[in-house]
DNA sequence: AAAAAAATCTACTCTTCGGTAGATTGCTTA
DNA sequence: TAAGCAATCTACCGAAGAGTAGATTTTTTT
């Protein structure tokens, strides 16, 4: 029984649009196989041939879609850092107190640093990139970090956050939710949320004994 | 004018204590410029020629003093390990409740991780080294982890640090700590000791707002 | 003084890997 | 149907860099 539906759905003959969305989609299975091998040595010890292994194909394929090496790295970071980004500027629209949006920017912020991309960002270190990628990424990163900042500021002015050094707040609290781009696997009990939630959390209240709030 | 003083202390023929030292003290400058210049690029980013430059020696000379590349890797995380695992063993013999000696074995660990050999521990992940390495580089991080967890949980347990996820928190405090290893360049206004010690207050006390205690 | 050992160098080898040339196959378009 | 273009491959080039061979110089020992 013929299936002209199904005949249809998936004829030989592309259209253009159809032919560019493929090798749109190729180029990003090449950069999601890339990143996943950055992520499980360093950029330094993958080689293309060994992330065209990974998709079946040869490393002449790659550079038929991306540049050069370092493109890919590129292209890869600049994916995590505008989700940074993304994350960054919707918390400084939102409503509520200084803590409130500080502490919804990093579960986000933290979420990313989990996420194959955003893993890669903190991975990447600048000395790695030539002269142009190298302030790209800087420029980036310092509008992720401001953003932070701003956060801290504006919490302390409005009482909701106490009177820290911004400076170190920044450090300590950026430290400490990019470490999980070194150990999380995606394996384990706790998901990326969870995990972010308990961190920001402490992160919020410290380790310190809670003073016990006598009741009125 | 003859000066014997001084020319038996620099005489031309050294004991062999006097050999022996001048051998370790070659094998330790070999060292310091190989972690310098790890710690400044990455490992798989500097070769041992420009490690030798930098000592006005050439490669085989490291080879005289080291078996091989990935050994001269080794041996400096050891350094960085050991001061650690110093550090763990000095908090657990203390007096003192859990957060006491946990805030010192914190800032102790902070600090060791802007020392050129702690940065190393820190910037070298496991994936870089041969089998036989990886094996004692992750046995040496984890007893130092189960101190850090071990501390903890003796904190919850006196009532000195409020009931956290033991995990997590190790997860959170290490992070935080670590990340100056990939920032402090040394330059700067702090020292290292305020540093760390700005830095696990705020990890105690939290970004929270801090409960009025109200005056009786 | 001769022999042995230690320290160091120059000049290699061999492998890996980024990147390219150019052929092949097959679809698209005129 | 011919020309053109897209996707892909095999086979190579050249540079970098880990590691070594073996000579040379210096120091130590006998």
């Amino acid at each position: 029984m013929p299936e002209p539906q199904s005949i249809a759905d998936r004829s030989p003959f592309r259209s253009a649009e159809e032919r560019a969305s493929e090798r749109e989609q190729k180029r990003e299975a090449v950069l999601r196989a890339a990143v996943r091998a950055f992520n499980a040595k360093s950029f330094e010890a993958t080689s293309l041939d060994e992330v065209a292994a990974t998709l079946g194909i040869s490393k002449p394929t790659i550079y038929h879609y991306l540049g050069n090496k370092e493109q890919v790295l590129v292209e890869c970071v600049t994916r995590g850092l505008e989700m940074l980004q993304a994350a960054a500027r919707e918390a400084q629209s939102e409503s509520g107190s200084g803590l409130e949006r500080l502490r919804r920017f990093l579960r986000r912020y933290a979420e990313i640093n989990m996420d194959d991309f955003g893993r890669c960002v903190i991975r990447t270190n600048d000395e790695t990139l030539s002269a142009e990628g190298r302030r790209r990424f800087r420029g980036l990163k310092g509008e992720i970090d401001r953003a932070m900042r701003t956060l801290i500021a504006e919490g302390v002015d409005d009482g909701s956050i106490a009177p820290v050094d911004v400076r170190i707040a920044a450090f300590t609290l950026a430290g400490a939710l990019n470490w999980p781009a070194r150990w999380h696997q995606g394996d384990g009990a706790m998901s990326p949320g969870e995990i972010a939630s308990a961190m920001v959390d402490l992160l919020v209240s410290g380790i310190g004994p809670r003073v016990q709030t006598r009741p009125d």
